[in-house]
DNA sequence: AAGTGTCCCTGCGAGC
DNA sequence: TGCTCGCAGGGACACT
Protein backbone atom coordinates (compact mmCIF):
# COMPACT_ATOMS: atom_id res chain seq x y z
CA UNK A 1 0.00 0.00 0.00
CA UNK A 2 1.94 3.16 -1.35
CA UNK A 3 1.86 5.80 1.23
CA UNK A 4 4.55 8.96 1.36
CA UNK A 5 8.07 6.60 1.00
CA UNK A 6 6.80 4.76 -1.20
CA UNK A 7 5.18 7.27 -3.65
CA UNK A 8 8.34 9.21 -3.17
CA UNK A 9 10.36 6.70 -3.77
CA UNK A 10 8.38 6.14 -7.00
CA UNK A 11 8.90 9.87 -7.54
CA UNK A 12 12.59 9.73 -7.44
CA UNK A 13 12.80 6.23 -9.44
CA UNK A 14 10.93 8.10 -12.23
CA UNK A 15 13.17 10.81 -12.05
CA UNK A 16 16.53 8.45 -12.22
CA UNK A 17 14.73 7.45 -15.66
CA UNK A 18 14.58 10.11 -17.43
CA UNK A 19 11.65 11.15 -18.16
CA UNK A 20 12.01 14.93 -17.22
CA UNK A 21 12.02 16.64 -20.70
CA UNK A 22 10.37 13.34 -22.43
CA UNK A 23 7.19 14.83 -24.37
CA UNK A 24 4.29 12.28 -24.66
CA UNK A 25 3.19 11.41 -28.02
CA UNK A 26 -0.01 9.38 -27.32
CA UNK A 27 -1.72 7.90 -24.40
CA UNK A 28 -3.87 5.10 -24.10
CA UNK A 29 -6.89 4.41 -21.51
CA UNK A 30 -7.91 0.81 -20.89
CA UNK A 31 -9.91 1.45 -17.35
CA UNK A 32 -11.99 4.29 -18.16
CA UNK A 33 -12.66 5.15 -14.79
CA UNK A 34 -8.96 5.26 -13.93
CA UNK A 35 -9.34 8.42 -15.04
CA UNK A 36 -10.74 10.99 -12.92
CA UNK A 37 -10.58 14.02 -14.46
CA UNK A 38 -11.45 14.79 -17.55
CA UNK A 39 -13.36 12.11 -19.92
CA UNK A 40 -10.73 9.36 -21.05
CA UNK A 41 -11.10 10.55 -25.18
CA UNK A 42 -10.48 14.03 -24.15
CA UNK A 43 -7.98 12.88 -21.27
CA UNK A 44 -5.72 11.03 -24.37
CA UNK A 45 -6.37 14.37 -26.69
CA UNK A 46 -4.96 17.11 -24.48
CA UNK A 47 -1.93 15.33 -22.74
CA UNK A 48 -0.60 14.73 -26.61
CA UNK A 49 2.21 16.71 -27.23
CA UNK A 50 3.31 17.94 -23.69
CA UNK A 51 6.57 17.76 -21.77
CA UNK A 52 7.16 16.35 -18.80
CA UNK A 53 9.06 19.01 -17.28
CA UNK A 54 8.67 18.60 -13.37
CA UNK A 55 8.14 15.57 -11.18
CA UNK A 56 7.18 15.72 -7.74
CA UNK A 57 5.24 14.25 -4.69
CA UNK A 58 2.41 15.59 -2.54
CA UNK A 59 1.49 13.71 -0.07
CA UNK A 60 0.62 10.41 -1.85
CA UNK A 61 -0.19 12.02 -4.70
CA UNK A 62 2.86 11.72 -7.76
CA UNK A 63 2.77 15.09 -9.35
CA UNK A 64 4.24 15.82 -12.82
CA UNK A 65 4.02 19.41 -14.25
CA UNK A 66 3.30 19.34 -17.95
CA UNK A 67 4.40 22.24 -20.51
CA UNK A 68 1.14 24.13 -21.31
CA UNK A 69 -0.21 25.07 -18.25
CA UNK A 70 -1.11 21.21 -17.42
CA UNK A 71 -0.44 18.93 -14.67
CA UNK A 72 -0.66 15.05 -14.46
CA UNK A 73 -1.76 13.56 -11.37
CA UNK A 74 -1.47 10.18 -10.06
CA UNK A 75 -2.47 8.40 -6.88
CA UNK A 76 -1.63 4.73 -6.43
CA UNK A 77 -4.55 4.13 -3.86
CA UNK A 78 -4.01 0.20 -3.19
CA UNK A 79 -2.43 -1.39 -6.08
CA UNK A 80 -1.17 1.34 -8.49
CA UNK A 81 2.17 0.74 -9.80
CA UNK A 82 4.08 2.91 -12.61
CA UNK A 83 7.11 1.70 -14.42
CA UNK A 84 9.04 2.78 -17.23
CA UNK A 85 8.94 0.37 -20.25
CA UNK A 86 10.82 -0.30 -23.41
CA UNK A 87 9.32 0.80 -26.85
CA UNK A 88 6.82 -1.55 -28.31
CA UNK A 89 6.39 -2.81 -25.33
CA UNK A 90 2.55 -4.79 -25.22
CA UNK A 91 -0.23 -3.68 -22.53
CA UNK A 92 -0.29 -6.48 -19.78
CA UNK A 93 -3.47 -7.37 -17.62
CA UNK A 94 -3.24 -5.18 -15.32
CA UNK A 95 -2.22 -1.86 -17.33
CA UNK A 96 -5.28 1.19 -16.89
CA UNK A 97 -3.02 3.51 -18.86
CA UNK A 98 0.04 3.44 -21.04
CA UNK A 99 1.84 6.82 -22.22
CA UNK A 100 3.87 6.84 -25.04
CA UNK A 101 7.28 9.05 -24.80
CA UNK A 102 9.30 10.77 -27.59
CA UNK A 103 12.16 8.34 -26.96
CA UNK A 104 9.67 5.38 -27.76
CA UNK A 105 9.22 4.01 -23.78
CA UNK A 106 6.02 4.01 -22.33
CA UNK A 107 4.67 4.90 -19.29
CA UNK A 108 2.86 2.30 -17.80
CA UNK A 109 0.14 2.49 -14.93
CA UNK A 110 -0.78 -0.97 -13.72
CA UNK A 111 -3.61 -1.09 -11.26
CA UNK A 112 -4.77 -4.61 -10.04
CA UNK A 113 -7.83 -3.18 -7.95
CA UNK A 114 -8.55 -0.50 -10.00
CA UNK A 115 -8.83 1.88 -7.24
CA UNK A 116 -5.74 4.08 -8.69
CA UNK A 117 -6.96 7.12 -10.17
CA UNK A 118 -5.24 9.84 -12.74
CA UNK A 119 -6.25 13.42 -13.51
CA UNK A 120 -4.98 15.75 -16.07
CA UNK A 121 -5.67 19.52 -14.94
CA UNK A 122 -4.87 22.94 -15.15
CA UNK A 123 -4.90 23.37 -11.42
CA UNK A 124 -3.66 21.08 -9.38
CA UNK A 125 -5.00 22.91 -6.31
CA UNK A 126 -8.09 21.72 -7.53
CA UNK A 127 -7.68 17.97 -6.56
CA UNK A 128 -4.68 18.53 -3.82
CA UNK A 129 -6.37 21.76 -2.00
CA UNK A 130 -7.84 19.98 0.65
CA UNK A 131 -4.43 18.05 1.90
CA UNK A 132 -3.04 18.70 4.77
CA UNK A 133 0.79 19.93 5.74
CA UNK A 134 3.33 17.38 4.54
CA UNK A 135 4.71 15.42 7.90
CA UNK A 136 8.43 15.89 7.00
CA UNK A 137 8.32 19.74 7.38
CA UNK A 138 5.44 20.15 10.13
CA UNK A 139 6.72 22.36 13.02
CA UNK A 140 6.52 20.88 16.05
CA UNK A 141 4.07 24.11 16.98
CA UNK A 142 1.82 23.05 14.19
CA UNK A 143 1.40 19.44 14.75
CA UNK A 144 1.03 20.30 18.38
CA UNK A 145 -1.95 22.95 17.76
CA UNK A 146 -3.84 21.17 15.32
CA UNK A 147 -3.74 17.85 17.67
CA UNK A 148 -5.25 20.26 20.20
CA UNK A 149 -8.17 21.29 17.53
CA UNK A 150 -9.69 18.54 17.22
CA UNK A 151 -10.41 15.75 19.50
CA UNK A 152 -10.36 12.79 17.72
CA UNK A 153 -8.64 9.16 18.32
CA UNK A 154 -4.83 9.64 17.13
CA UNK A 155 -4.78 6.94 14.56
CA UNK A 156 -8.16 8.04 12.34
CA UNK A 157 -6.40 11.47 12.78
CA UNK A 158 -2.82 10.34 11.22
CA UNK A 159 -5.05 8.97 8.38
CA UNK A 160 -7.04 11.79 7.60
CA UNK A 161 -5.01 13.44 4.20
CA UNK A 162 -6.61 16.51 5.44
CA UNK A 163 -4.46 16.83 9.05
CA UNK A 164 -1.37 15.41 7.30
CA UNK A 165 -0.84 14.51 3.91
CA UNK A 166 1.19 11.03 3.00
CA UNK A 167 0.72 8.79 6.50
CA UNK A 168 -1.34 5.42 5.81
CA UNK A 169 -1.97 2.71 7.65
CA UNK A 170 1.59 1.02 8.22
CA UNK A 171 3.80 4.03 9.09
CA UNK A 172 1.28 5.32 11.62
CA UNK A 173 0.95 2.18 13.50
CA UNK A 174 4.72 2.30 13.15
CA UNK A 175 4.50 5.96 14.63
CA UNK A 176 2.83 5.55 17.28
CA UNK A 177 4.47 2.43 18.45
CA UNK A 178 7.61 4.53 18.34
CA UNK A 179 5.96 7.43 20.66
CA UNK A 180 4.38 5.22 22.95
CA UNK A 181 0.77 6.04 22.21
CA UNK A 182 -2.58 4.20 22.33
CA UNK A 183 -4.43 4.39 18.38
CA UNK A 184 -7.18 5.68 20.45
CA UNK A 185 -5.87 8.30 22.82
CA UNK A 186 -7.47 11.57 22.01
CA UNK A 187 -5.64 14.04 19.98
CA UNK A 188 -6.54 16.92 22.06
CA UNK A 189 -5.42 15.02 25.56
CA UNK A 190 -1.71 14.57 24.62
CA UNK A 191 0.59 16.29 26.45
CA UNK A 192 3.71 19.14 25.10
CA UNK A 193 5.98 16.45 24.78
CA UNK A 194 3.96 13.52 23.81
CA UNK A 195 3.33 15.95 20.81
CA UNK A 196 6.79 16.37 20.49
CA UNK A 197 7.37 12.66 20.57
CA UNK A 198 4.78 11.83 18.11
CA UNK A 199 6.22 14.36 15.43
CA UNK A 200 9.75 12.77 15.60
CA UNK A 201 8.30 9.24 15.47
CA UNK A 202 6.24 9.53 12.31
CA UNK A 203 8.98 11.74 11.13
CA UNK A 204 11.58 9.04 11.89
CA UNK A 205 8.76 6.21 10.71
CA UNK A 206 8.77 7.73 6.94
CA UNK A 207 12.61 8.89 6.79
CA UNK A 208 13.60 4.97 7.63
CA UNK A 209 10.71 3.99 5.21
CA UNK A 210 12.15 6.27 2.28
CA UNK A 211 15.73 4.77 3.53
CA UNK A 212 14.86 1.32 2.97
CA UNK A 213 13.39 2.13 -0.83
CA UNK A 214 9.37 1.72 0.96
CA UNK A 215 7.52 -1.49 2.37
CA UNK A 216 6.69 -4.05 -0.22
CA UNK A 217 4.54 -7.08 1.04
CA UNK A 218 3.67 -9.88 -1.40
CA UNK A 219 4.61 -10.45 -4.98
CA UNK A 220 4.17 -6.87 -6.33
CA UNK A 221 1.36 -8.23 -7.83
CA UNK A 222 -1.34 -6.37 -5.14
CA UNK A 223 1.19 -4.50 -3.30
CA UNK A 224 4.28 -2.17 -3.57
CA UNK A 225 7.19 -2.59 -5.93
CA UNK A 226 9.56 -0.37 -7.29
CA UNK A 227 9.21 0.54 -10.92
CA UNK A 228 12.00 -1.15 -11.67
CA UNK A 229 10.49 -4.05 -10.04
CA UNK A 230 12.44 -4.43 -7.16
CA UNK A 231 11.49 -4.79 -3.84
CA UNK A 232 11.47 -2.50 -1.18
CA UNK A 233 13.11 -3.74 2.19
CA UNK A 234 11.07 -1.90 5.10
CA UNK A 235 8.99 -4.78 5.37
CA UNK A 236 12.01 -5.96 7.39
CA UNK A 237 12.17 -3.66 10.05
CA UNK A 238 8.75 -2.83 11.16
CA UNK A 239 8.10 -2.65 15.03
CA UNK A 240 4.43 -2.76 15.23
CA UNK A 241 2.48 -2.97 11.43
CA UNK A 242 1.60 -6.82 11.01
CA UNK A 243 3.50 -8.12 13.53
CA UNK A 244 0.43 -9.47 15.25
CA UNK A 245 1.51 -12.21 18.12
CA UNK A 246 4.93 -11.67 17.51
CA UNK A 247 6.74 -9.76 20.77
CA UNK A 248 7.22 -6.01 20.72
CA UNK A 249 11.00 -5.21 19.81
CA UNK A 250 11.04 -3.40 23.02
CA UNK A 251 9.11 -4.74 25.88
CA UNK A 252 8.32 -8.17 25.05
CA UNK A 253 5.10 -8.07 25.07
CA UNK A 254 2.84 -9.61 21.89
CA UNK A 255 1.81 -7.13 19.43
CA UNK A 256 -2.15 -6.88 19.14
CA UNK A 257 -4.50 -6.38 16.45
CA UNK A 258 -7.14 -4.30 16.67
CA UNK A 259 -9.58 -2.14 14.77
CA UNK A 260 -9.83 1.23 14.64
CA UNK A 261 -12.17 3.40 12.62
CA UNK A 262 -12.41 -0.16 10.30
CA UNK A 263 -8.58 -0.21 10.08
CA UNK A 264 -6.44 -2.66 11.49
CA UNK A 265 -4.34 -0.84 13.64
CA UNK A 266 -1.55 -3.01 15.34
CA UNK A 267 0.06 -2.27 19.06
CA UNK A 268 1.78 -3.10 21.75
CA UNK A 269 -0.50 -3.43 24.92
CA UNK A 270 2.66 -2.42 27.55
CA UNK A 271 3.82 -0.12 25.66
CA UNK A 272 0.79 1.88 24.10
CA UNK A 273 -1.81 1.83 27.38
CA UNK A 274 -5.18 3.40 26.48
CA UNK A 275 -5.60 6.41 29.66
CA UNK A 276 -8.91 5.68 31.35
CA UNK A 277 -10.14 9.48 30.24
CA UNK A 278 -9.87 9.03 26.73
CA UNK A 279 -13.12 6.79 26.18
C1' DA B 1 -17.53 17.53 14.80
C1' DA B 2 -16.60 12.82 15.18
C1' DG B 3 -17.63 8.32 14.13
C1' DT B 4 -19.85 4.44 11.42
C1' DG B 5 -21.08 1.97 7.36
C1' DT B 6 -20.88 1.18 2.37
C1' DC B 7 -18.81 1.07 -1.90
C1' DC B 8 -15.21 0.58 -5.25
C1' DC B 9 -12.02 -3.89 -6.87
C1' DT B 10 -9.20 -8.23 -7.24
C1' DG B 11 -5.93 -11.63 -5.47
C1' DC B 12 -5.07 -14.55 -2.05
C1' DG B 13 -5.31 -17.69 1.80
C1' DA B 14 -8.30 -20.47 4.65
C1' DG B 15 -11.58 -23.95 4.95
C1' DC B 16 -13.92 -27.65 3.01
C1' DT C 1 -7.50 -30.22 -7.09
C1' DG C 2 -11.05 -26.97 -7.09
C1' DC C 3 -14.49 -24.56 -5.08
C1' DT C 4 -16.51 -20.68 -2.07
C1' DC C 5 -15.88 -17.18 1.13
C1' DG C 6 -13.99 -13.43 3.63
C1' DC C 7 -10.40 -10.22 4.10
C1' DA C 8 -7.25 -6.49 2.80
C1' DG C 9 -7.29 -1.34 2.30
C1' DG C 10 -7.30 4.58 0.60
C1' DG C 11 -10.59 7.46 0.04
C1' DA C 12 -15.33 9.30 -1.28
C1' DC C 13 -19.69 9.58 0.36
C1' DA C 14 -24.06 9.17 3.08
C1' DC C 15 -25.74 9.06 7.39
C1' DT C 16 -26.17 9.48 12.59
Amino acid sequence: MPELPEVETVVRDLRAARLVGRRIVKARVFWRKTIADPAPTGFAREIRGRTIQRLARRGKFIVAELSGARTLLVHLRMSGHLDVQPAKTRPRRHDRVVWTLDDGRQLHFADTRKFGRVWLVRNPAHVLGELGPEPLEISSAALAAGLAARARQLKPLLLDQTFLAGVGNIYSDEALWAARLHPQRRSDRLTAAQAADLRRAIQAALRKGIRNLGTTFGNGQTHFVLPRGERGRNQEQLNAYGQTGRPCPRCGTPIRRILVGQRSTHLCPRCQRQPKESR
